[in-house]
This record gives structure tokens, C-alpha cells and sequence, in this order.
DNA sequence: GGGGGAAGGACCA
DNA sequence: TTCCTGGTCCTTCCCCC
């Protein structure tokens, strides 16, 4: 990346990652001329050679990326651009110490257990399923290109000036490509037309397409409005026809009911079918047998980069340090893979150079997270980033609830001016989805940032609530524990959630810390207050029960203009009496905790000084929580473990870096 | 030692 | 004129039990 080390051809060395994609590079597309020429015989449909991969070639490519050199050298993005790479290049050079170190022994070793590991992998091979994966060609492109056809044959560029969703065929001979900014592509291309995104267009067309799938695997996965897989087993066998059949037939019905073109792959299993389907895009279809030698053959010469889950830094590491270039080397590698890289990691890896991938039907994901993020003309004015804030938990709060989302961490992400992206996360005592919640909390996460310049602001809840294990107040169990012990006589469950009976919150006096502080206060943990104040107690049936104490918090926090923090505490402080002392403004102006003097015009500093007491209120809180740790009658709060976290798709990057002890 | 929260980063379209 | 995304998942680190 160094531009001194390249001479005077520094772009050369300048690969983003719109000059270094699947899509757009193609450093080893001789091989797969020469695993063609195997494939003649068994695929006399598809005409490899006059077909390309997704509509790059004929790029210029050394230009294109000169071009993005000049116009990216010395921007803040490009500085961090570097950074990174210096980052990963010192990281891959304590791989080639750790590499170099190996002895013949430890080699050896990896190497039976590698091999070891590769009859187990061979041993799960399955042949008997036809997958089929279908990509829509330049989909955004392509549905805006149908509705103003007079856009047909024109350089097209779905999005907007500072990025790119999707750029049409026509397009892409200039070196546009998605996610490229806007005005990189117009230099590229001074005649590219902008068109902005219609999602609801995007997702009608889907729809349709989806239609047509159903008919094909009513168990189909789509992984994105304009992809899917489809296990066409069935479909063939009941119907007696062949996969390539079933291909061609599948993409003339998209089209008579669209009017759109796709690309098909089809293959033993979904790894090799995405690969398949990027064979002969646009508009073609690519089919590898159900045969182990055509896998084996096929795979030999793949490049890694074509493979799912191996992006621009995987590439670069596998390569650079070890030298691999296709999934056959995978496996020549395999004792160093082994002995440099994690288990999960290594199996990934030798799954590919064994050509091995999804071949069953997984069951349908949850979700895992919901995110929205914005980015905007950088700047510090901390009314304008509080907008942004309360604008993205606005979209946040309406994307979860139109999909009944629950969720109890929130993190907020951050781009600095200078493009440095940091993220700050908090759990929340109770699940939540409405804008009020979710602002009071990123406003706190953020507060704590300022001063700061920022071009990026977003915010992601994760650890959604499950209807079946988890009640909607994740602190219930300790709230149930709670009444079983002390001097409090037990309180019927009414098993309705969080329902635990009628029990109401008391001033506590701090006689007994010991026997009810720390419960109580995670009692008020459900309410986001984490203030030892108070002790729960049977109340009969005139008291307030706990379950109905976040939904009076929410509707007075939902009344607030203001998501300020501190708020919450003056208003809990009114809202109750206090065992430790809870500043208020004495006579309008001084603080009664500490007797400083702010003026009501003040409010930002006001502000921050009721923070600070927050902040010490927190703390015996949490001298309150160590006091009882030690009390032997109180149930753990903790929760069950989780499975391993090790499952699904996995390369961890950074463990590419790290590894036992042992070694 | 293991679980889980927090932070960072890789990948993909 | 405009000037490098948005979403998701997975990993490691580290604290706490």
C-alpha cells in the first residue's frame, strides 16, 4: 500500500475493496479455462468460453485503478485505508515467524491429524442432493431498467453520488461496480446515469421471483432479495427430468413472469453452487455434476477468492503467507493450516479444498441482530449527532417492531471523521423495541464519546427475547428468587411473564442490606434504574404490581422531548424517597448534594453534573452488590450457558494470528 | 475454567 | 455542487463467578 515501494506506479498496490472482489478480478481465470476443457464433455450447454464472469471483462483494469488512486490519495479515508493494511501486514508477519519456527516434528504431527480430519470430512460427502442457487443479474439495475426502458442499453448506476448499489452490465465495462462511491464511478464513467434506490420496486420483483422458486423447492433459502438456493432433488426426480433441464426451464419462467434475467449454478451442494451461478452471469446457467471426480476436478484449480467467505483479507493472508492461490492448495497446506490456525478455521478451509459444503436443508435462522446506521457530513455539533441519534432509534425502533423484535443489547457504532469506527455496547435490564428506550440508552453510550466528529452514527440491538425460554424481563428470576428468601412471606407467581404479584417498592431505609438491598436493586434494574433505594414487599392487593412498573417508566419516558439521562434521575428522585442522598436543585439553582451553584440556563452542564452523581450512585450500587456476593442464601442471577458460539460460517480472522500454547 | 458482555473486524451485495 | 455503505455475523479479550 506504501506508495514509496511501488515506484512510480503506487495505484498498483491500492486495492479497495471495489479493486479487489470477486466480482471484478479474475488473477486465475486461466485455470478455469483448463477444468473447462474437463467439463467439455459432461456441460456441452454452456458456452464457457464466450461467457465471462460477472460482465467485467474487457475492464481495463490498470486504469480503473489509477483512477481510484488519484482520487482517493491523501483523503482521511485512504490514510485509514493504510492503517489498516499496516495492521494486517504486521499481523501476517507474526504468522511467518510462527510459520517459520515450525520443526519437521510439528509439522509431521499436524499432518496426521490433518489427514485424519479429511477422512472424517470425506466420510460426510453427499452426492445425492441437487442444489441450485440463482442470482438475479444486476437485480436493482435490471427491475429500474424494465419500469424506464428507456434506459435499455445505457450505463446505469443504482444509487446515489456517495454510493453505489448495483451498476448495470453496460456499466461495469467502465469498472463501476456496487459499493463504489458515486463520484469515483463518474470519473470512470462520465456518462453513467443515477438512479436512486426504490426498495419496495426491488422487493415486488422478488416477490414474483420467489413465487416462481416455491414451485421448484417450496423450502427454498433466499439470502437476499435477488438470490436463493433451491434443492432441486425432488423436482427432478419426481418429474424425471435432468438439472440442467429444471435450470433452463426455471430461468425461462422467471423471465416470461419478471421479464428479468438470472444466472444459475448447480451443483452437489450450495458452496459449489454459488460458485456455479458466477460462472456464466450474466443471463446463463452452469451445471457440475453429482460426481466426485467433477468435484475434485472442478475444485483443483478454483481460485480461493471464489469462494464464499473468503474476502479480500483471507485471500491476501492465504496467499501472501502461505502461498495458497486455489482450494487444491488447501489441502497440500492442510499440516500447516493445521498447525498455524484455529480448528474451526482449518476445517472451513479444508471443507473448501475437499469441495464440501451445505448439502442438507438448515433450519431457518433467527435473526441475530437489527442495525441501522447513517452516515452524513462529518461533524462535532453535538445537536446535530443527538438528531442523527434520535432519527436512527426512530427507524430502529419501527424495523423491530414490524418484525415483533424484542432486544436487550444495544451498541452504538461510530465513525470518526478520520474513518476510525468504534462501538460501545450496553445490556439492558429489560427487552426492549420502542424509540424512547433504546434513545434514552444510545444517548448515554453517546454522551460518553463527546467530544467527538463523526461521519457515521448507528446503532444495532442484539439478544433478542425468545417467547419460549425468556421471560420479557430478563431479571425475573431473580425477582422470584428474591420473594423465596428473607423475612418477605412468598408472593404467588402468577406465570404471566413478569406478573409476580402484588408487590410494591418501598423506600429503603438500609436496616437491612443484607437480607434485600441487592435484589431490589435488581428489581429496579427492570425499570433501568439501577438504584439500591428500594426493598420490595407483599403489599396485599392495593399495591402496584412489579409488572406494571415498566410500563408506567415507559409512558412517562415516552411524554419526555428529551431522552436525557439524567432526567430519568431527577424524575426518580421526585418519584420516590432515597437512602442515598439524590442531588436535587435546591432553590432552582444549587445542587443539594454538593452545594455547587448551576443556573437553569445552564441545562447541558446541569446535565453532566446530575451524570456524575448518577455515576456515584452507580457506584455504591455496585459496593451494594460486592456487600451481598457473599451472602449465602441468595441465588445466582446468572443465566444458563449458551451452545458454542463456534457454529455456522466460520474464519476467524483475527484468530488467523493467534494460536495455543501448545504450538 | 467457562460464560457472557464488550469491542473490533471480516464479508457480502 | 456532490466526495468511500449498510447489514450481519463471528471472533477475541477480559471480567466475573
Amino acid at each position: 500500500m506504501e506508495a514509496t515501494s511501488d515506484g512510480d506506479r503506487p495505484w498498483q498496490s491500492y486495492h479497495t475493496v471495489y479493486t479487489n472482489a470477486k466480482a471484478g478480478d479474475r488473477p486465475n481465470a486461466f485455470s478455469y479455462y483448463r477444468y473447462r476443457i474437463v467439463f467439455l464433455l459432461v456441460d456441452v450447454s454452456s458456452s464457457f468460453f464466450v461467457r465471462r464472469f460477472c460482465g467485467m471483462e474487457g475492464v481495463d483494469k490498470e486504469n480503473v485503478q489509477k483512477i481510484i488512486y488519484e482520487l482517493s490519495k491523501g483523503s482521511k479515508y485512504f490514510e485509514n485505508e493504510k492503517r489498516k493494511e499496516v495492521i494486517i501486514k504486521q499481523k501476517m508477519d507474526n504468522l511467518r515467524t510462527h510459520h517459520a519456527k515450525l520443526t519437521e516434528k510439528e509439522i509431521s504431527h499436524f499432518q496426521m491429524i490433518a489427514d485424519n480430519r479429511i477422512l472424517e470430512l470425506e466420510a460426510s460427502r453427499d452426492l445425492s442432493k441437487i442444489w441450485l442457487h440463482i442470482d438475479m443479474d444486476a437485480f436493482y439495475a435490471a427491475v429500474e431498467t424494465l419500469e424506464n426502458p428507456s434506459l435499455k442499453g445505457k450505463p446505469l448506476a443504482v444509487g446515489s453520488m456517495s454510493m453505489i448499489c448495483t451498476a448495470s452490465y453496460e456499466a461495469r465495462k467502465y469498472g463501476v461496480r456496487a459499493a463504489m462511491p458515486g463520484f469515483i464511478a463518474c470519473k470512470l464513467c462520465p456518462d453513467l446515469i443515477f438512479v436512486p434506490i426504490n426498495f419496495e420496486k426491488y422487493t415486488y420483483y422478488s416477490e414474483l421471483t420467489r413465487n416462481v422458486f416455491s414451485n421448484y423447492d417450496p423450502d427454498f433459502m433466499a439470502t437476499s432479495l435477488d438470490e436463493a438456493y433451491l434443492d432441486i432433488s425432488d423436482t427432478c426426480r419426481q418429474r424425471g427430468i435432468g438439472c440442467e433441464e429444471v435450470a433452463a426451464e426455471l430461468r425461462n419462467t422467471i423471465f416470461q413472469e419478471t421479464g428479468l434475467t438470472c444466472s444459475v449454478g448447480v451443483a452437489p451442494n450450495r458452496m459449489l453452487a454459488k460458485v456455479c451461478s458466477d460462472i456464466n452471469k450474466p443471463n446463463g446457467q452452469f451445471i457440475l455434476p453429482n460426481d466426485y471426480n467433477a468435484v475434485v476436478t472442478f475444485i483443483s484449480s478454483l481460485p480461493i477468492r471464489k469462494v464464499g467467505g473468503i474476502g479480500k483479507v483471507t485471500e491476501q493472508i492465504l496467499r501472501d503467507v502461505l502461498g495458497i492461490n486455489t482450494c487444491a492448495d488447501m489441502l497440500q497446506k492442510r499440516a500447516v493450516l493445521y498447525a498455524l490456525f484455529h480448528q474451526c478455521s482449518t476445517d472451513f478451509f479444508l471443507s473448501v479444498g475437499l469441495g464440501l459444503g451445505g448439502t442438507d436443508t438448515p433450519q431457518p435462522k433467527m435473526r441475530k441482530s437489527i442495525s441501522n446506521e447513517r452516515t452524513f457530513s462529518a461533524t462535532n455539533d453535538e445537536s446535530i449527532l443527538f438528531q442523527k441519534l434520535a432519527d436512527i432509534a426512530e427507524t430502529l425502533s419501527k424495523d423491530m417492531q414490524k418484525e415483533c423484535l424484542l432486544g436487550r443489547t444495544l451498541t452504538l457504532k461510530l465513525k470518526t471523521a478520520s474513518f476510525e469506527v468504534r462501538t460501545r455496547a450496553t445490556s439492558l435490564q429489560k427487552f426492549v423495541n420502542s424509540k424512547e428506550d433504546i434513545l434514552i440508552y444510545a444517548s448515554k453510550l453517546l454522551r460518553a464519546e463527546l467530544p467527538i466528529s463523526l461521519r457515521l452514527i448507528g446503532l444495532r440491538m442484539s439478544h433478542f427475547h425468545d417467547d419460549k425460554h425468556s421471560p420479557l424481563d430478563p431479571m425475573q428470576k431473580t425477582l422470584t428468587s428474591f420473594l423465596t428468601i428473607g423475612d418477605v412471606a412468598p408472593i404467588a407467581d402468577k406465570s404471566t411473564g413478569f406478573d409476580t404479584g402484588d408487590v410494591q417498592l418501598i423506600p429503603n431505609t438500609g436496616s437491612d442490606v443484607s437480607s434485600f438491598s441487592y435484589e431490589s436493586c435488581d428489581i429496579l434494574e427492570t425499570n433501568q434504574l439501577s438504584v439500591p433505594d428500594y426493598v420490595a414487599v407483599s403489599h396485599g392487593n392495593q399495591a402496584e404490581s412489579l409488572n406494571e412498573c415498566p410500563k408506567t417508566q415507559n409512558k412517562y419516558e415516552s411524554s419526555e422531548k428529551t431522552s436525557d439521562v439524567s432526567n430519568l434521575l431527577d424524575r426518580k428522585r421526585v418519584a420516590s424517597g432515597s437512602r442515598i442522598i439524590e442531588p436535587y436543585w435546591a432553590e432552582g439553582y444549587i445542587c443539594s448534594a454538593c452545594g455547587i451553584e448551576v443556573p437553569a440556563s445552564f441545562p447541558e452542564e446541569r446535565r453532566e453534573h446530575l451524570d456524575f452523581h448518577l455515576a456515584e450512585v452507580l457506584q455504591k450500587e455496585e459496593e451494594s452488590r460486592s456487600l451481598l456476593r457473599s451472602f449465602p442464601h441468595r441465588e445466582s442471577g446468572r443465566k444458563k450457558h449458551k451452545s458454542s458460539r463456534s457454529h455456522g460460517k466460520c474464519i476467524p480472522i483475527d484468530s488467523f494470528f493467534v494460536k495455543d500454547e501448545s504450538l
